[in-house]
DNA sequence: CCTGGTACCTACTCGCGAGTAAGACTACTG
DNA sequence: CAGTAGTCTTACTCGCGAGTAGGTACCAGG
């Protein structure tokens, strides 16, 4: 990147998402600390002042990469689940639609998950919020379904793990990235849905078959 | 700290314990990066050339407080499992003695977990490692009780995906501390070993009666 | 062809933090 | 009461990276 001397004249929105790609692409590299903003311009293609000029300090820019990232991965899940669907069924659907983003968003998925996560920036607010929305939407699930009166806290105790789970999942796919989305997330349901007690014994859960 | 002139005079072997104990202090409030040797031995009580002349560089103190951080929770948790127990009593008194390191060790937990997921540093070999151990130990759990046949990769993947609902339920209980070790592990046991399917239509598991 | 506005640049300042040089204090050993 | 080994300090160097000053190229519309 940026061998030739000036780059070519483009309208401010253009260079903005160019700028955002490359600040994701080496936030998710390097992590925050570890990556400049001369690097970032270099990748993006131009210089350092235009990124101040455009989208500010370097904690504003990595915050407005966090919403941006962590808006689309949100929406690609909402659209995905069915909410109409029985308890399984729904967290099948949303299960596949994590899964179905990370495997097309990478550097994204590793920019929300394991930067953002470690900084104790003003960010972290960012995320804690959005991934405490996605423990609200799973814990919401559990208590509508669940006969047996469980706690509040247990509700959420129980989300966050799914929620972890599903993270550390995700993570260890990005090792594995021959498996297809579909197995992994299908894995994961067998997990939380049947529990190694059933899957000892063999029993699996499967979807129901397409309507 | 460090308001008196000059320190008190020590033997080596202690002051440097009291150094890589500053130092994790540091390290899991600031993180790696946005932690500086002048905090670190400032917490400590001495000056900073005494860091460097005993632990070394940065990333070496780091890479030992690590080591030694990894190394006594791996002795925590092999000693408080029962490995000649039936899969879910031995899944049940590692996830016990998981929780209580952690509950009664949280500074050295947020530097192991919060630093294993920032990838980038010398010292993700040292924690990836530490984390596949775990994992290999919960899959040889897994593929040694199961009856039905299954890839090595599935059962990596599911012990991957309960080790980090591990982590996950960790860091939900230090926002949470006022419930007790035992409680969130019997969570995790239930989630894991039953399942959501089972826990919605009020099956839970419970540990065999005292022997 | 000037005049402004917007995109874009080179070439700096400046503070922070890793790492060090050189020496001062303390205590034991003969 | 020297000598010396080990502890501990003040006071630096030095590079890196965030952020900026002060321009230059390019494209309107008049």
């Amino acid at each position: 990147m940026r061998t030739e001397g000036r780059a070519k004249r483009l309208p401010r929105a253009v260079r903005e998402r160019q700028i955002m790609d490359a600040a994701i692409d080496v936030f998710s590299r390097l992590g925050f600390h570890a990556a400049s903003m001369d690097e970032i311009s270099d990748v993006a293609g131009i210089s350092k002042p235009m990124l101040y000029a455009y989208l500010g300090s370097k904690e504003e820019l990595f915050a407005t990469c966090i919403r941006r990232e962590a808006t689309r991965m949100m929406e690609a899940i909402a659209t995905g689940v069915e909410p109409d669907q029985e308890p399984d069924v729904q967290l099948w659907s949303g299960l596949r639609a994590f899964f179905g983003f990370v495997g097309e968003n990478r550097a994204s998925w590793q920019v929300l998950h394991r930067q953002a996560s470690t900084q104790g920036g003003p960010f972290a607010v960012e995320l804690s919020d959005m991934r405490g929305r996605a423990v609200s939407l799973v814990a919401a699930l559990l208590t509508q379904s669940t006969k047996a009166p469980a706690t509040t806290l247990e509700a959420e105790s129980l989300a966050a793990a799914l929620v972890g789970a599903g993270e550390s999942l995700a993570e260890w796919w990005l090792d594995h990235p021959e498996e297809p989305a579909g197995v992994v997330a299908a894995r994961l349901m067998n997990l939380v849905w049947m529990g190694f007690g059933d899957l000892v014994d063999g029993n699996v859960w499967h979807p129901p078959s397409r309507r």
